[in-house]
DNA sequence: CTGTTAGCGCGTTCAC
DNA sequence: GTGAACGCGCTAACAG
């Protein structure tokens, strides 16, 4: 399919040109073909009111006809927006995350933003080049979820710096003002105990994920005022920490099972991810899992239905839903006037539900 | 901490403007604070051989003091390259894609070019979109597994027709000729039919996935063909297509088990998931996975892991191998200079191995 | 070695 | 109604 296109030349004259592929037009060639000058050009493709029907109609077809597609580097250096949302992910795999991105993308359609997905794989050097690109790159907004070796948050501060509004979601930063939705952690641990309470089961362990996260540090106050609250023993090495890696999980179960005074009865496990490295760890040592050893979670991912044996329980925390609520918080950012004043953070607490599944 | 930068106005003086907020400068700033000219300021800082030690230096402090950061908007308008691959795939959920999305990030790696990911969610519609988008963008090249519901590639043509790259893999399109990463899905077949033939289940159906994928048309007539190759029967009904949903799967699974003149005793599952929630629906319904009916799949996914009933076998397909494939494929493109003549398309065909879980 | 200048494609004042 | 001209930030050809 032979094409053709006008090409401007130094001169001033056009050109037509021949071509076997297609060629992306731009303003200018539309122009030069129709004999009116860019500015009307540039008018009609924005419907402004000024321009004549007629014109309007003749530049969209030839628009059409030349293949004409805008070019979004021009119009963002032009108007100082890219419409692109970053986002930093620690893991795709995690059927959390995948599941939260939709989200995500599901508030912003419609919206004209463009959503760039990174992951972090859970390494603070990956999140900081992620931050350093998106910031680069002019991105309007960033959505967060933080990797799980990250301690440090000055490329969070250098963003906030530089004004590019900043949402955390889920895994948030401790002790630094910020925009974020999260679950109520504490109440979950409350409910998943509560539960374990109404089983008559006592003697329960910990196994956290990593000590660097905030929703570790939540899970664990939960836990000890569960504890209290249900007059439940605390009993010496019954919290573990985990990288999240399945050789951990499974040397800490070891832990849990052969190096304390008292086996324990359940598990409350930092998400499901981690109680299935644990399940799986029992069924490779023969302990039948909520049976012998019962096993509570965070998350209530779809993946778990395909198990025969899921946790007993599970805290839905609405992963899809806690996308949707970051963008919409982000969208909201974006909105507002860029005013001087800092505006107040905003922290969005999402309760979760506990869904039992034995 | 307060930050000051430089402001050209019109009259062409330079202001000394303070800010809370830090501002990210651009060359002319640090040609107007240093008295040196924008060129002078841009070559420094490509380290050009032609400016001195001393000027470099100084630029590249000035650089840092005002936090200067390269704009890749005008970077691309200038150079007409945006140094970005798109990728579009089905599922992030599918471990399998967010495996072969890991592999394409780290081929990438060190590259310079960013990943940009979408989502079809196996919508054709989405697809297109996500195609019209990145062919506005100026994507420098597009990686592809194409959805489910796709019979159409005419959007894959007009990218095509506009010279841009575009590498597909495992998803790839029938009788169209393209750059494509593919798994060698016959042979494979071959492979599982031959394990069933050893443990002598002869009645095997196969649970495929939607009629439209070419991957799904493999399966089938490696199906056909090792039918032949092990003599086994051709029962009527034994070959149903699924669009990959729980609902459909279980559907299907229940019209082999209670519609067909016998029983089957194995079944090859168009991929892991698939499988899984065959394995799902056997439970539900009192059938022992593996036992009373067999199940060999595709993918060999680790997800699987984690499962007390995951199918007997699994073909290995590789998929982070394959992502890496596709993406040094597209380097491949990116690296070969733009002559006239269409390149000859390349076929990467990947070997599977089976590997046995019971 | 460095400065001047001219665009890349687009939107937006000004003029008329 | 429309056009000329400018600038967003950057690179590169041309000129010293």
């Amino acid at each position: 399919m032979r094409n053709f296109y006008f090409e401007a030349t130094n001169s001033g004259r056009k050109e037509l040109c021949f071509s076997m592929s297609k060629h992306q037009a731009t303003i200018k060639e539309i122009a030069l073909a129709l004999n009116v000058s860019v500015s009307t050009v540039s008018r009609a493709l924005q419907d402004d009111p000024r321009i004549g029907l007629r014109t309007k109609m003749r530049v969209s077809e030839m628009a059409k006809a030349l293949h004409y597609i805008p070019n979004p580097a021009a119009k963002s250096l032009r108007k100082q927006s890219t419409l692109t949302i970053g986002v930093i992910l620690p893991q795709l795999r995690e059927e959390f995350f995948s599941l939260a991105i939709t989200g995500i993308e599901d508030a912003f359609e419609g919206k004209g933003y463009n959503i760039f997905i990174t992951q972090s794989r859970d390494k603070y050097e990956r999140e900081i080049k992620a931050t350093r690109y998106f910031l680069q790159s002019r991105v309007d907004g960033i959505i967060v979820s933080i990797s799980a070796e990250t301690t440090d948050y000055q490329h969070f501060r250098e963003l906030q710096e530089f004004d590019v509004p900043v949402v955390f979601f889920d895994r948030v930063p401790n002790n630094m003002p910020v925009h974020c939705v999260r679950s109520n952690v504490e109440d979950g641990v409350l409910k998943a105990m509560g539960y374990l309470a109404q089983k008559n089961l006592h003697k329960i362990a910990l196994l956290n994920g990593p000590k660097t996260l905030g929703i570790s540090q939540e899970r664990l106050s939960g836990y000890l005022a569960a504890l209290k609250e249900f007059n439940f023993e605390a009993i010496p090495g019954y919290i573990k920490y985990t990288d999240l890696s399945r050789e951990d999980i499974a040397a800490k179960m070891q832990e849990l099972w052969t190096q304390t005074e008292e086996r324990p009865e359940a598990v409350l496990a930092f998400n499901d991810y981690v109680a299935l490295g644990a399940i799986k760890w029992c069924r490779n040592n023969g302990i039948k899992p909520n049976e012998d050893l019962y096993f509570v979670s965070f998350a209530n991912l779809p993946i778990t239905d395909y198990l025969d044996h899921p946790p007993a329980a599970s805290l839905e925390q609405y992963a899809y839903q806690m996308g949707q609520n970051a963008a919409n918080l982000m969208i909201e950012l974006l909105e507002q006037p860029n005013s001087t004043v800092p505006r107040p953070f905003k922290e969005i607490i999402m309760d979760t539900e506990l869904v039992i599944h034995i």
